[in-house]
DNA sequence: CTAATATAACTGATATACAAGATATATGAA
DNA sequence: TTCATATATCTTGTATATCAGTTATATTAG
């Protein structure tokens, strides 16, 4: 039979296979993969660790500095010590949780330098995804954004902050994807982070859900009227009203933070 | 003595620690951690195999479709399987590679959706970080740009491409650096990483590499004058002469790419 | 009592072993 | 030959064992 498109780049090994029966399985050069079709849910251990102790971070369950045992949380979960790691690798990577080696993993502190460049990278990026959906929005789509707004002020009526900011990340997540932009929106979900951190450190003040809602109405009527320049305009805007508390934030808890700037001397808005 | 902040929050094991002669370590509740200013170059066998994998296939010395062998790569590098096991969990998690449990591991194609929402990030980031740089050079922070591209001629000039992309990375970056917006171009580093796969399965066109200097030079005549809009726009102009050769790249070598999306209507540049 | 030292227990990093599933080839029937 | 089935072998996911370095505590010298 056809010998197969005989072994890829790299592979050295057995120049020639000479006598043996050559069990030697034939190279799939591409994911044939039918496993991935199966929708089996394939959640794996590791991915559910990892949300667990992602929402718990982020969520500030779990404060910064809290000490992580990989073999405490193995046996609290009833799980061996490798998906708890693979876990843990995968919150190092996004500077949730430092590790020490053969020392000790920590909750991360909130690097402070981070707040204003996550803030102007949302600005950034946010302001591209309003402008091009400012583009290519439907008058069905501009719809479905009056709705999560209106979803929203409903949540700050109810003074529900939880539902509050799952409908916030659900407008600017709806913009970039009317943008046709919805890599962009997923940097920013990375980004903001820390921020995300920050903000369950206190309640939002009075007042500041409604006006949230009311930048969010105003960036959907930019968008609507297919205005671009506005529709970023806003948006940026909308985003430069976070920064104000930063300090205040700070001085309350400064053992959750690694004060690697001063946030006083940050001019740039 | 004093009996250490009685155990975290959530920690919920031994209520009563009564009789027992008490083995338990007190709670070091932040990283005191001694060890991470010895700078041992901890680098870890995880991190070597990371960074050795990570390169090939940036470079394109492993094509997308390659097939990937935990154990077999474990066996040529002489290490177990669990470093290369959790350097590929981190390709992973940057798109360079799929994982198809229970089956295989490859070299991940290049989504071809990702190539132009790249640019509109970088775009947008970069327009930022030169914007901010012009704003806050100082006059021996300008020399060094001009230093940076003067070394960029020189590789254009000696054909050098590999140490003339260097030079590019090492000039965006320096933007970046003197914008005071790090973590900006660390963005920008990961979302370019499928570009640069890409930017490897050809060679740049004559003069390109002369066009580039050129468009640097341009960037840093706008920060030197402190120029904000005019910074950012030169480096938006700059960051747009890329997308031209798309489609030709992608129909040389359609296998390496996933055709989730038709590249002709992308209007939005 | 204080400070330096020794030791023991705990940590993450790595190696190895086992389990569950997917794919390729061999085998057999039409 | 062609198609279906069975089995052997390979894959990644998970569990366990070992290694090497750090830290807290006990110990000891002053």
């Amino acid at each position: 039979m056809l010998k197969i498109s005989s072994d890829w780049l790299m592979d050295t090994e057995t120049p020639e296979k000479a006598n043996q029966p050559i069990k030697k399985r034939a190279q799939n050069a591409a994911p044939s993969g039918a496993a991935r079709f199966h929708g089996s849910a394939a959640t794996t251990l590791s991915d559910v660790q990892y949300l667990r102790l992602h929402a718990a971070i982020v969520s500030m369950d779990m404060v910064p500095g809290t000490p992580i045992s990989e073999k405490r949380i193995a046996l609290e979960q009833g799980v061996s010590r490798t998906p708890i790691r693979e876990a843990i690798l995968r919150l190092t990577r996004e500077n949730l949780v430092e590790v020490v080696a053969k020392s000790g993993t920590f909750v991360a502190r909130i690097p402070i330098s981070a707040l204003p460049e996550a803030l102007i990278a949302r600005r950034a990026l946010e302001g591209m995804t309003s402008r091009s959906a400012a583009m290519c929005a439907s008058r069905s789509q501009v719809l479905q954004l009056h709705a999560v707004i209106e979803r929203q002020r409903e949540m700050a009526e109810l003074n529900d902050t939880k539902g509050f900011h799952l409908a916030d990340d659900d407008f600017h997540a709806m913009v970039a994807s009317i943008g046709k932009l919805p890599g962009l929106w997923r940097l920013v979900q990375q980004v903001k982070l820390q921020v995300d951190r920050f903000r369950h450190l206190t309640l939002p003040e009075d007042g500041r859900m409604a006006m949230v809602v009311k930048e969010h109405a105003s960036v959907v009527a930019a968008i609507e009227q297919g205005d671009e320049d506005l529709a970023c305009r806003n948006m940026e805007a909308h985003l430069s009203g976070l920064q104000h508390h930063f300090s205040h934030w700070v001085d309350t808890h400064p053992e959750y933070f690694i004060h690697d700037i001063d946030l006083d001397d940050i001019s740039k808005i």
